[in-house]
Order: C-alpha cells, then sequence, then structure tokens
RNA sequence: GCUCAGGUGGUGGAAUAGGUAGACACGCAGGACUUAAAAUCCUGUGGGCAGCAAUGCCCGUACGGGUUCGAUUCCCGUCCCGAGCACCA
C-alpha cells in the first residue's frame, strides 16, 4: 500500500476530534506545562505559508511535552476586534461580526487540516460577549486604583481618598498627572465635580487631554506602537499630532517594574533590548531657571542627564507645543513666534521626521539666568526638543551635546567647551570622558565624578534635584471606532462613573451605519438610546491591544462567569511556560500585557508577576516571487537567460504556476486572458522566471496557500518541510524546491514498516547497529527539541531511516519507539504505522520516557587522532579508558610512530570522547 | 546616529563547553531498473595540485591581526547585509 497521506490525515483529524484527544483538564496530578501561539487576527485573506510556522514549532513541542509526561494545556483563539472588519463594513454595511465569524471559521478548517493539537474546547474570541466582559471588568479595576510608589503597587482609590480626608495629597507618593497640593481641610471643601477631577489624575485607567497621534483617514487616535514613521501600521496613513480628551493606561507607573522584570524572563538579548528601549530609563537631574519675560518672571524646570555641563549652557530651548511658549513670548518676538508654530503645526509627523536634520527656530525674547553663575541666556523655541519628554524645555550645552551645537552653528550662538583639549571646531563632543575646565568648582574633576557632584550641589542648593525620567509614556486607550469593547462608562453630571459589575458586559449596540457621525462623534452616537439609567454612556471604543492582554489567562477557565479566571485554576496554570510569536509585537502586546498581568498580579487576582516565562520570536516566512519578462510593445516573453538582448518589461508571475523557477506555459496563458496569445522565447525548451524575495501578499502573486501543500505533499509534508527550511527564529524565504526530498522522507519511513503492500513487523531482537541508530536519534532529539532545533531534529530522521533502510530493519524493539520519536513532526503517518502494527491506543505515545530509559548508550568512542592540531587517523577505544591510559595506548600504538616519523612526543593531549592531539 | 543579531559550497543550512568544517536536503552530473517516461535505488559533487589507481598534499567558514597544541567558535580592528529605535536633552 503507498503512502496515502490524504485518506490517511483525514481519518486521524476526525478521530481526534469525534475522541477529544487534546482536551486538557485543570484536575491533574501530572506537572502542567503551557505552551502558547499568539492568537490571530482572523483576516479576509485566510492563512498562508507563513503564518502556521510559529504554530507548527509550538505544536511540536506540546507534543513532545505531552510524550515526557505533561499536563499540557495548548490553546488557540482569535484576536476578533479590529480595523480591518470594520473598514471592509464601512464600505459594504456588512457586519463586521458577520465576517469576522466567516473568516474565523476559515481559519479554523485551515489550523484543522494542519493536525495540530489545541484543545479547542477553551477557544476565546475577543468580540463575544462572554470574554470581554472581563476585558471591561479589568478596565473598572484600572479605574478604581492608582499606583503608589511607596509601596510599589497598585491600591484602592477608596485608600487614597481616606489618605485626602486625613491629610490632603502632600506626603503621597503616587504615579499621578497635574495636581496642585492640597491640605485634608481643603479636600473637604472641594465640590464632587474637583474631587472627581483630582482623583481622574491618580487612576490608573483615566482620563485626560494629551497629545495623540491622530490618522483623519482612519477617524481614530493610534497608540505609539501603532504608527511607524509617521504612518498608521494599519493601512499605511499619514498621521498627525492632535490634543485630544482620551482615556489612557498608566502604563509609565510600571516603568521600573518592566525594566527591572525583564532580567527574570527567557526572552531573546534582543527582545529585551527592544523593551528596555522602548522603556527608555535614563536617570539625570531636574533644575531649575529663573526666566525673564520683561518684567515678568517665572520658575522653570528642565530635565538634564548631563548636570556637569551647566557652565557650558548659552541657550535655552522649549517644545513648541510647550506651555512656556506662550509666557515667555516677548511682544516684540510675538509675530516671528506665531509664524514659525503656524509652521511646525501644519507639518505632520512624517514630513517633521523626515527633516529631523534641518535645524529650524525662533527667538522667543525671553531670558533665563543660569543658577549657577547668573549668566544671562536667550531662550530659544524648536521643533527638535519634545514636549512629551522631560518638561519640554532644555538647557543647551552646544559644546558636548550634537543637536544643540547644530541649534547653535545655525543661529551663531555661543559655543563654550567644557572638557579640557576637546576639539569643538567641526563637532560637538559628546563623550561623558575627560576632565572638566571652564566649569568653577568641577573643574579638574573627571567628567563620570562630576556628574554626580554637580547634582550633589544642585540638590543642596535647591535648585534641582535628582530625577528618573522613562521614554515609555501611558497608553492611549480610546478609539474613536465602532469594532471594539465599548467602555463600562456613563456620564453622571459630567462625570466618568463606571457600570456595577452587575452590569457587565456592556454589549455593543447595534448601529445602522459603521462610520463617525456628521459631528465628527465616534460611530457609537449612532446608537439607539445608548444611555445607562438615562446617562449617557461612552461612544469611543477599546484598543486593539485590549483584548490581547490578558487573553493567556481566560484559557485557563474559559467559561467561568463569575471571574476571568478561577483561583484553583490559575494556582494550577500559573503563567505561560512557552509562548511563541512574531517580534512585530515587541514594544505593544508585549508590554501591555506585562504591564496588565501586573497590575492583576497586585490586586492579588493572579500568582504570577509576569506572564510570558520564555518567549521565542519565530522568522517571518516571505514571499519569494517569480517574474516574466515580456518584450516593450509585444505579447512576447522572454526566458531569464535571454532577456539581456531585448528591452524587456519585469512582470510578476503567479508563484503557483511556477516550478522550480520554470514557468508552465499552457497555465500562465490561462491565468489572465490578456496572455492567452502570448509567446515565448525558450532557452533550453523551457522558460525560466527571475525571482526576488519580497513580503508574502496578494499584489505580488507570492502567496502561497498551506491547503494547497496539504492538497499535494500532505499536512505531515508541510510541517516537516516548515520546520526543515531553517532555524525557527530566522526568517527566510518560502521555496518549494526542496519539499520533495522531505516528501521523499516520509515516504521512506512508511516503507520501512511496509514492504510489498504488507506490515512487517517482527519480534525478533534488535541488533546492536539498529539499536545504535535509534539510540542516536533518542539523544539527538531530546538535545535538539529542547533547544527548538527543530530543523536538525528532521535531519536526524532522515539519517536514521536511511541507516535502518540499509539495515533492512524490520524489528517492533526499534520500530515502535521510532514512530513515537518522529509522531510530534508528523503526527498522522504516525498514528496510522502505530494502528497497522496492531496498537489501537494512540495515547500509548505516552511509553516515550521508558523507551529512552530502557536503552544504554555506546560504551567506545572513536577518536580522531591529531599531530599539532592536524588530524590523521582514527582510534576506537573504550570510553571508561581513562586519560592516562589512553595516553599509553596512544604512545604505543604504530600508526603514531609512523606518523612521528622519528619526532619525539613533547605531551598528549587528551579530551574524553573528543579528540587525542599529539604535540611533538 | 545608537542598540541588537548575523556573514560557512551552485542553494537552504549542520558543526551541542575551543576538538575530523560543509551533516541533512535541494540542485547538478553519471549509472541501474524500464520499449520509454514517471517513480525508485546507487555513485559522485568546496577549490587547487600530483597520480593509471587506491590515494596523497596544499588552500579554504567576509577581510586583517591576536590567544591556543588546535579557532567557523574566544579577543582586537575593518568591511558588508538584516532588524529595532530614531532629535528622549
Amino acid at each position: 500500500m503507498e503512502y496515502n497521506f490524504l485518506e490517511i490525515e483525514k481519518k486521524w483529524q476526525a478521530y481526534w476530534a469525534e475522541n477529544k484527544t487534546y482536551e486538557v483538564s485543570n484536575d491533574s496530578s501530572k506537572p502542567k506545562y503551557y505552551v502558547l501561539d499568539m492568537f490571530p487576527y482572523p483576516s479576509g485573506a485566510g492563512l498562508h505559508v507563513g503564518h502556521p510556522l510559529g504554530y507548527i514549532a509550538s505544536d511540536i513541542y506540546s507534543r513532545y511535552k505531552r510524550l515526557k509526561g505533561f499536563n499540557v494545556l495548548h490553546p488557540m483563539g482569535y484576536d476578533a476586534f479590529g480595523l480591518p472588519a470594520e473598514q471592509y463594513a464601512i464600505q459594504t454595511g456588512q457586519h463586521p461580526d458577520i465576517t469576522t465569524q466567516k473568516n474565523i471559521e476559515r481559519y479554523r478548517q485551515q489550523m484543522d487540516r494542519i493536525g495540530f493539537s489545541y484543545d479547542w474546547s477553551r477557544e476565546v474570541r475577543t468580540c463575544e460577549p462572554g470574554y470581554y466582559k472581563w476585558t471591561q471588568w479589568a478596565f473598572i479595576k484600572m479605574f478604581e486604583h492608582w499606583y503608589n510608589n511607596a509601596s510599589q503597587k497598585a491600591e484602592p482609590i477608596t485608600k487614597l481618598v481616606e489618605i485626602f480626608a486625613k491629610e490632603g495629597n502632600l506626603n503621597v507618593d503616587a504615579a499621578h498627572g497635574q495636581v496642585d497640593e492640597f491640605s485634608a481641610e481643603e479636600w473637604a471643601s472641594f465640590d464632587e465635580k474637583r474631587k472627581s477631577d483630582i482623583l481622574m489624575q491618580y487612576r490608573i485607567a483615566y482620563q485626560g487631554e494629551t497629545s495623540v497621534n491622530w490618522c483623519p483617514k482612519l477617524g481614530t487616535v493610534l497608540a505609539n506602537d501603532e504608527v511607524k514613521e509617521g504612518i498608521s501600521v494599519r493601512g499605511g496613513f499619514p498621521v498627525e499630532q492632535k490634543k485630544m480628551q482620551q482615556w489612557q493606561l498608566r502604563v509609565s507607573a510600571y516603568a521600573e517594574r518592566l525594566l527591572n522584570d525583564l532580567d527574570s524572563l527567557d526572552w531573546t538579548d534582543s527582545l529585551k533590548e527592544m523593551q528596555r528601549n522602548w522603556i527608555g530609563k535614563s536617570q539625570g537631574a531636574e533644575m531649575i531657571f529663573k526666566v525673564i519675560n520683561g518684567d515678568k518672571e517665572y520658575d522653570m524646570t528642565i530635565f538634564t542627564t548631563r548636570a556637569d555641563t551647566i557652565f557650558g549652557v548659552t541657550f535655552m530651548v522649549l517644545a513648541p507645543e510647550s506651555d512656556w511658549v506662550e509666557l515667555l513670548t516677548s511682544p516684540e518676538q510675538k509675530e516671528a513666534v506665531d509664524e514659525y508654530l503656524l509652521e511646525a503645526k501644519k507639518k505632520t509627523e512624517r514630513e517633521r521626521i523626515a527633516e529631523t536634520r534641518k535645524v529650524t527656530g525662533v527667538f522667543s525674547g525671553s531670558y533665563a539666568i543660569n543658577p549657577l553663575t547668573n549668566e544671562k541666556v536667550p531662550v530659544w523655541i524648536s521643533e527638535y526638543v519634545l514636549a512629551g519628554y522631560g518638561t519640554g524645555a532644555i538647557m543647551a550645552v552646544p559644546a558636548h551635546d550634537s543637536r544643540d551645537y547644530a541649534f547653535a552653528k545655525r543661529f551663531d550662538l555661543p559655543i563654550v567647551p567644557l572638557i579640557e583639549g576637546c576639539d569643538i571646531s567641526e563637532e560637538s563632543f559628546d563623550a561623558k570622558e575627560g576632565k572638566m575646565c571652564n566649569s568653577g568648582f568641577l573643574n579638574g574633576l573627571d567628567v563620570k565624578e562630576a556628574i554626580p557632584a554637580a547634582i550633589d550641589y544642585v540638590e543642596s542648593n535647591n535648585i534641582g534635584k535628582r530625577k528618573i525620567n522613562y521614554r515609555l509614556r501611558d497608553a492611549i486607550f480610546s478609539r474613536q471606532r465602532y469594532w471594539g469593547e465599548p467602555f463600562p462608562i456613563y456620564y453622571k453630571d459630567g462625570i466618568a462613573t463606571p457600570l456595577p459589575e452587575s452590569e457587565l458586559p456592556l454589549q455593543l449596540p447595534v448601529v445602522d451605519k459603521f462610520l463617525p457621525t456628521e459631528s465628527g462623534e465616534p460611530p457609537l452616537a449612532r446608537a439607539k438610546d445608548w444611555t445607562y439609567n438615562g446617562y449617557p454612556l461612552e461612544k469611543s471604543t477599546m484598543p486593539g491591544f485590549a483584548g490581547s492582554s490578558a487573553y493567556y489567562l481566560r484559557y485557563m477557565d474559559p467559561q467561568n462567569d463569575t471571574a476571568l479566571v478561577s483561583r484553583e485554576a490559575d494556582e494550577y496554570w500559573r503563567n505561560v511556560d512557552l509562548y511563541i510569536g512574531g517580534t512585530e509585537h515587541a514594544t505593544g502586546h508585549l508590554i501591555y500585557s506585562r504591564f496588565w498581568n501586573k497590575f492583576l498580579y497586585d490586586l492579588g487576582y493572579i500568582c504570577e508577576n509576569e506572564p510570558f516565562k520564555k518567549l521565542i520570536n519565530q522568522g517571518m516566512i516571505q514571499g519569494r516571487s517569480n517574474f516574466v519578462y515580456r518584450i516593450k510593445d509585444t505579447n512576447t516573453f522572454v526566458s531569464l537567460g535571454l532577456k539581456h538582448q531585448y528591452d524587456t518589461t519585469e512582470i510578476h508571475v503567479d508563484v503557483n504556476i511556477v516550478h522550480n523557477d520554470r514557468l508552465d506555459l499552457d497555465a500562465f496563458k490561462a491565468w489572465m486572458p490578456e496572455y492567452a496569445t502570448a509567446e515565448f522565447i525558450l532557452e533550453d525548451g523551457e522558460y525560466i522566471c527571475g525571482y526576488a524575495v519580497e513580503k508574502m501578499s496578494k499584489s505580488m502573486f507570492n502567496v502561497v496557500n498551506p491547503d494547497r501543500i496539504c492538497e499535494d505533499y500532505g499536512a505531515d509534508t508541510l510541517r516537516l518541510y516548515e520546520m526543515f527550511l531553517g532555524p525557527l527564529e530566522q526568517s527566510k524565504p518560502w521555496d518549494t524546491k526542496g519539499i520533495d526530498g522531505v516528501h521523499r522522507f516520509l515516504r521512506k519511513f512508511w516503507r520501512l514498516y511496509e514492504k510489498d503492500g504488507e506490515m512487517v513487523v517482527t519480534d525478533r531482537k534488535a541488533t546492536p547497529a539498529e539499536l545504535k541508530a535509534l539510540h542516536k536519534l533518542i539523544a539527538k532529539e531530546q538535545n535538539d527539541i529542547e533547544h527548538f532545533s527543530f530543523n536538525t531534529t528532521v535531519s536526524s530522521f532522515m539519517i536514521t531511516v536511511n541507516e535502518l533502510t540499509d539495515l533492512k530493519c524490520d524489528c517492533r524493539e526499534i520500530l515502535e519507539p521510532l514512530a513515537i520519536l518522529v509522531s510530534p513532526f508528523a503526527p498522522h503517518i504516525t498514528e496510522e504505522l502505530w494502528q497497522q502494527m496492531g496498537h489501537n491506543e494512540s495515547i500509548a505515545f505516552a511509553q516515550f520516557p521508558e523507551y529512552c530509559a530502557e536503552y544504554t548508550a555506546e560504551n567506545t568512542f572513536e577518536y580522531p587522532v591529531s599531530f599539532n592540531g592536524k588530524m590523521r587517523f582514527k582510534l576506537e577505544l573504550p570510553k571508561s579508558m581513562s586519560v592516562a591510559e589512553v595516553q599509553e595506548v596512544v604512545a604505543a600504538n604504530e600508526l603514531t610512530q609512523k606518523y612521528l616519523a622519528g619526532a619525539s612526543i613533547k605531551k598528549i593531549i587528551v579530551v574524553p570522547s573528543k579528540i587525542i592531539n599529539i604535540v611533538c
């Protein structure tokens, strides 16, 4: 019987579904292991071969862990709220729920076909009320808590109110927004609205005016990680800065913990580094400068990491959006400043980035007094200072900061060097090294000593204090969209109030259209009676990352309608042991999830401080596009090797009608009507296509659908081939060139068990050579899988099967464990073989550990013998021999004498089971 | 500009704590079976030199140095590709 993968795979997929083979219990005496994939957004295009890469790897690991005796939680679900479904709804009027359900169905079919061992009884969908109830619940909890810097955790807002009533806010060390100091008496005198406004500045989920990334084309605001180079990640539309009232999450309160706890995680260094950069901790000092506009005087605070350069300050710079601009613009300069601000405002974020190196600015007309030298320096306004970082104002030290230097050169401002012997004629000297000069009491100190010395001085003279700044911003949490979680918030006399928990979930209302209203309100304003007890409900919805921030907790206990996750379920599963997904979430989802997890941890709802212990970033699978070359103004196509003889146009051709870069001519003619009459200039009777590695996308005609691979080769071949392609973490183009080799392996594997249509598995004793082949594989496979080196594991399978074929192996003693070893990679074929051998219980795979223990390893080793590092011959010796014994044997060996050729041995280096080197 | 990860045959890639570089697979070439093809199987396949031959020798992991009996692996410098951040004071 031939290896009939279509029949086999259909049979076992049905069997697994019917027997609920992969459902997993929360109640088990086995140790737990939690393997998670980043759940997909179900897009209309379906899965392409790139998507399953990580899923196949996690499935292999899950199956492996089950074999090793773990109770494995391996769930899957859908990140179902999102922009594409809504954009589609706007265009077609089709409710996003309908398209989403349809896409999910398609995804499920595609995933089932690959033979994943997910426990589908635990599936979650972020757009279902039963799920988003808990997203809303968490939001209310964040609304009802504040972050206490003293205890380094979230605490109930009711406790804060008690403190305010007792002693005001003077001694409260909290993460907060703009608030003035007040006493207990003052607090008592405030009205409800004022109290509510103040508390809002402390809440972890809070509402406030902020400069946001506004995307006019999408009609919504976006988070920083949803914008790349001034363009929206989804859709690719320009983004501008706009001040708006928005819900936000005080992620910045957790900056220090998010940073510190990275050390405890088993993530790649590059990913941790990305998060460290995103959090962007910098230590420095805040300093107060007196600023004078005509006869008015103010104290202005700036932030610097280089307090030591205070003697070199020759001007100050404000961000154009800074509140100081209005206060410090002199009447004479008003016109020039207004003009500059207008220019700056007109530019989109993208233009500002593009003009990064173009120096612009305007003099405000005011002056600042250097608190150490009492020198008077001008205050300028320039785009190169960012409003959102530090205080939006800086002291400029052109000698030792490249940006200040460029500005000083452009506007002809003085430059005062502060480090002995530094050359600042061409560029600033930014390095933190050298001896200070021109710096009063700091003279002679090394820069590294001068920084703390300067800050000490500033602190003891009350002109500033030590300060740590983070680049991490609070997450903007409102979206002016329809297809997202509604906020469980209503406005009672203008005061934002959470719904009672019993009212959750607050379901997404019915609307007639999905566009914003004519007056610019979000789509929810179209809903009839969008109120609670007669009070208006919040009209914006939550962003995409809301639903994905805690989904891994929900899988632990997906049907629970009284808690996000029960205490028992959480204490059993704890957190994700292995998380596999793309690196594109490094500064989005992976920060928000860690924040969300830490918040719930602070409140005692869950027992682990970090959500994802180990994380692996699978590489992207790129497309491999093919090209044909049309001779200009004809319908004739010339093969790659001959195209230089003609003037041609390069045209993308569907990779599905190209095999090993050879074009299928008939399929090409049938592909599009305009090519029906195409003519070809061939080389050696074939049309050779050009190729390029590009992103896999419809427009490049390079999308390869996994269904098609399953159809032609089978799911097991697809699984093996995706792993064989190269290291998991590496990005690589999809190229079907090698898939035949992998498919050939599976057929060889099949033939090991079956000859001439019959199962040939005997009960004879295995030979030493057969046992050796198997043991090599067992040792290699365990080590490789633990290191996620799946590509080399597949190679080892091939080697072993080749060896056993040569040995004409037919004994159960070898073939039974071999099937088990291959099963995580190719589960369908191994189940079938297992069954045909007479083992009906597929669950018998659990015997794996016994098989490993039963066999002992080889006890001799073939040493390469080198002379001064050059390998000469091999020598087989028992592993149990001591180094001294080996040295003796080697010295006496006749081949040694031959290669010595009269020279004398200086020493013999023996590395057990590695090498023998003779130094002579 | 800063940070991180890389650079190995015609191709994808192996080499686990510094120990036989190129496993395995693709491709290519030759052969077996066949009327023929497909499928399958076998052999060869980094470069150079010598030899009828088995075989032997030399060079080779981006480039230049260093440490070592021995370096793809460790250290220093240069070049090149990729990713992330990008006026963060």
